[in-house]
DNA sequence: GCCGAACCGTAACGTACGGTACGCCGTCGA
DNA sequence: TCGACGGCGTACCGTACGTTACGGTTCGGC
């Protein structure tokens, strides 16, 4: 399956020149989308093609460690369980739905949803499975435990937190990665990402609060 | 801006056997992804390779004229806005859930998807307009008369019809087409899809409907 | 029956790019 | 001092594929 594959830090032995390349690499990504050619990543970071095929084996390589670089670079900040009530409850999702709104609405998000798309159509490699890893599985993984808190102290009720966690990333993402994957130009602003945050918190403890109790999953 | 292209019948004097080349186009496409050549389309066709740049210009127009030709292939079925009750209306929402889900799991949707996103990176073609104006955009044209006629009825209560929208499709869709996308196996049943419709539409009203009254965009 | 147009099949051309080989240089340990 | 080595720059090769060209075939109109 996809769920199972490797999530956490590999970050594995690179050197700084290698990082370096990576983050050229990144770069060219962001502005040239799939259509990089290995001799213009070694142009862009001052290295030989030989250099490149040394240390990541072929193209498919350089993207692989590539992707894997950039997912490295995000560090997952952990939540403070600590004083739990409804209005901290409330921040915290929040703040995952405005970073996450951040996240996918950057060029960098972008471009390497873009090519691990493309990928995916040919599974050669598993571009996509790392995206997605690094991405929303991830995120759910960061997510659940708040939810879990919730439900314990009394402020959620759901059965299943997959089902919560995946209602609550449609009322957060919604429309928006699809749109600008397709190109289309949803410029969101910092104000726009903080009141689609507070709405989509809103909607969520609307849907999965226990004070009013009104729907399960 | 994106919304403002061609959006209806754009399946301009086509003759039936273009339309079989078109046909060809889009299973090969289906089958092998963005990868698909002009040759392999020739073949698939019985044409001539000749032929395809006299009728389509270059490879990117036939990508386009395929993609145009699938999504006048879609067809709009008008919603009867006769007798409208809740419970009709919570039908009728239901079967755009149903819809919905239906499409964007398909082969030919996810294929399409990915070859868009594609060339969405050099935005040489406008493939992403296309597929967004005959998907999420035509979506929303369908459904919006829905929204409003449930709004004038009295069942529901918004500000913003586009808003709502956005709302009921975050909740239809989630992280399946995202996650299809990216290759993950993401196997939906029409059981599955059946209740992720009435869930939906179940959480849609708890948020928009009118009666209990608890909370607008 | 004859002409031209449309079209099929295929061969050929040009190019872009992945991948490889080689010469040269700076660094470093002996 | 010197050889080895890691890495840069560049030239080169092979191939895949978009695009074009050409000979042969079918078919509608006269």
């Amino acid at each position: 399956m996809l769920h199972a594959v490797t999530d956490i830090d590999t970050s594995e032995a690179l050197t700084e020149r290698q990082k370096d390349v990576l983050d050229a690499a990144l770069r060219l990504l962001v502005e040239e989308g799939d259509q990089l050619t290995m001799t213009a990543v070694a142009r862009r970071a001052s290295c030989s093609k030989e250099t490149l095929y040394k240390w990541f084996g072929d193209r498919d390589g350089l993207l692989t460690a590539t992707v894997q670089w950039q997912a490295s670079k995000v560090r997952v900040v952990p939540v403070d369980r600590k004083g739990l009530d409804l209005a901290s409850l409330a921040a915290s999702l929040e703040r995952f739905a405005s970073d996450w709104l951040t996240v996918i609405s950057s060029d960098t998000s972008i471009a390497l949803n873009r090519v691990a798309v493309g990928h995916a159509s040919s599974g050669k490699d598993d571009l996509g499975a790392i995206v997605l890893e690094n991405g929303r599985f991830a995120l759910a993984r960061r997510l659940k435990p708040v939810l879990e808190a919730g439900k314990e102290a009394g402020f959620l009720e759901f059965s299943d937190a997959e089902t919560a966690f995946r209602t609550f990333f449609g009322l957060v993402a919604r429309d928006v990665q699809i749109r600008l994957l397709l190109g289309d130009r949803l410029e969101l602003t910092d104000a726009a990402i903080g009141g689609d945050a507070v709405r989509a918190t809103q909607q969520f403890l609307a849907l999965y609060g226990a004070k009013t109790g009104q729907q399960g999953p």
